[in-house]
DNA sequence: TTCCATAGTTAGACTAAGTCTAAGTTATGG
DNA sequence: CCATAACTTAGACTTAGTCTAACTATGGAA
């Protein structure tokens, strides 16, 4: 198990005292927290108060880091997945709950994609209720 | 071609003058809007100013009247989409233009969401850039 | 050590998407 | 006509997220 201060490291990114807390945090959860879930998820775990600034900030700097991804499914926030291995989601309609889901069948890319695109990755969302 | 008058009253929608024009807006074009994209769009197309809030009160009722569909690709701004039939989506990550990808290639649905969860719907979006 | 430069963090102001409210307007049925 | 319900309005409000300017660590170079 590597620590967290290393899987940043590799990343590029310092290892603050902030940024580890704030990734761990995200790196236990699979619950897809929104950036409001870690700023109060994180309340407490230093001396200092980490601000809503570093909170975002942190965020965005693991995404463009790739150590975690953002997750859009619904309007008004954006959440954020521990699991950066290619999966789809389901999404929880009554509850808004983000499930991981294999991936496990991958999809043909639709002919229509040859050539008019240049196709960097892709993301399949279901929708319904978990049971 | 059905009149918005009728298509609204079709799917139990009053027409009145103000939604006529939001669903003539948004169905009239392929460059998935945004709220304030339809507020832009709608000004001065009738004699009175149609506010914020009806421009957002009448989405929301297109939308669950299941006249027109939401978007979420990205954070901070949810789309319309005219096209409630199935189809993907291909995003341009530089731009964030949404374009609509035909339905030709469905996948199949991945084995572990057998059992666990009720699919209502599913939608794969693709990200890239346009060429 | 001390100095400096750079990167990171902070509180709080600010912006922007979207909702709510209370009052006014329009349509409809009796 | 009138009463009621449905709809629309301006603007206040809420909330997610960004920006700013000041402060704090860190890591060389002298």
């Amino acid at each position: 198990m590597i620590s967290t201060e290393e899987l940043l490291n590799n990343h590029g990114v310092k290892p603050t005292p902030q940024r580890v807390v704030i990734a761990d945090f995200v790196l236990s959860t699979h619950e897809h927290p929104t950036a409001e879930d870690v700023l109060k998820g994180v309340a407490g775990q230093l001396p200092v108060t980490i601000s809503r600034a570093t909170v975002y900030n942190t965020l965005n700097t693991l995404v463009a880091a790739g150590v975690i991804r953002e997750v859009f499914t619904e309007p008004g926030a954006c959440r954020y997945d521990a699991n950066v291995s290619k999966h789809h989601h389901f999404v929880d309609t009554r509850t808004g709950r983000i499930f991981d889901i294999p991936w496990d069948e991958v999809p043909q890319l639709p002919r229509s994609l040859k050539g008019r695109f240049k196709v960097h990755g892709y993301e399949i969302t279901f929708f319904g209720e978990a049971t």
